[in-house]
DNA sequence: CTTATCTTGGAACGACTGGTCCAAGATAAG
DNA sequence: CTTATCTTGGACCAGTCGTTCCAAGATAAG
């Protein structure tokens, strides 16, 4: 009997997602989501209730579909070192070129805006994921004794989580793809025997 | 002939530089600082313009009162890598502890917040600063032959400014003290010989 | 004192904020 | 078709935004 929605929730949330990665949750107003996405208000309050929640399903789809697979293919790539360099050459490239050049990483973003707990929650997903998948990759790494004695992996990949989110924020102010890989080359060139 | 001004300029911007620090620049509104302050918007607007005004000022304020005077302290400080560890080691503690903990830093923020030309000359100016320190100690390190041989200096330099703002970063989300410190030691431990 | 100049408090501005509401429209089961 | 239920557009809300303005107050030179 009862109606039905008119529009795809998972593509609005898309552009949603869009206007808080470029411009950040304080200055996206409720109107430039209209706009964007072509909704009225009454449609996207009913289905995703206010700002907040909308924001924080846009920082949750983020973490799923664009933080999640990078972090899985890491993972998967049972090459050791050069799985980590290769994850931070998608990086760059992803921070630096293409159509979300200069706005760095959405969650990465969000540490600075006031997070509520939920968002907060996200944030420490997305920290615990990306170290957990930068240790394993640092595991296999000592496997094939591609790595230095004596390090601790663990600390290694909190220290190479730190280094992307401070190629995530810098990323933002224009910085130069090829300043951002020196910098990650020396981390990385560190590990090696 | 003239009035003079009823308060202290400086003191204001004090003020001023802890609302935007602690909250950023889009979630402090102007009334708010008319409470903090204290000061009514006339004598705001007069001693100091518009809202970007008062920010890039803040910003500038930052730069020169907090973030300079590490930079030139670990850029005099000759032990070499100690000096970095030192550097380091404040950095933590004062985004861990204290009356700042948890507020990350100003200048670091302010890559999310739509920087104008103005201030992200501020913010390059910020990089360059704390990377040229931190080159400086490196180069002490090495005619201390601290440093494992074959590092590239700069690239080194760019590696340990990107870390620091990951540490500014992650400690806005309350990261603890300890895991932050375990990836800087990460970094700093495979420099050595 | 007077007087010229600057500062100050506070009212007021239009624009916009996030959020609510409801009549009109769309949908599909019966 | 009717009818019950949900969605939608858009008017509307009170509150806040950054900013402007001006009369009243403060200041110090003459």
């Amino acid at each position: 009997m009862p109606d039905v929605k008119h529009f795809d929730t998972a593509e609005a949330l898309a552009v949603v997602e869009r206007l808080f990665w470029r411009r950040g949750v304080a200055a996206t107003g409720i109107q430039d989501i209209v706009g964007a996405t072509g909704l009225s208000r009454s449609s996207l309050y009913s289905s995703f209730g206010g700002k907040e929640d909308l924001y924080l399903a846009a920082l949750q789809r983020y973490l799923d579909q664009r933080s999640r697979p990078m972090f899985d293919r890491l993972a998967a790539d049972d090459r050791g070192l050069p799985a980590i360099a290769d994850f931070f050459e998608r990086l760059l490239r992803l921070r630096c070129s293409g159509e979300h050049a200069g706005w760095g990483c959405l969650v990465s973003n969000a540490h600075t805006e006031e997070p509520s707990d939920a968002t907060r929650a996200v944030l420490d997903q997305h920290h615990a994921g990306l170290s957990a998948a930068f240790a394993h990759a640092l595991e296999v790494a000592r496997g094939k004794e591609q790595l230095r004695p004596g390090l601790d992996l663990d600390a290694t990949a909190e220290m190479l989580t730190l280094l992307a989110y401070g190629v995530n924020l810098r990323s933002r102010s224009g910085a130069s793809r090829a300043t951002l890989r020196t910098g990650v080359q020396a981390a990385l060139g560190s590990l090696g025997r």
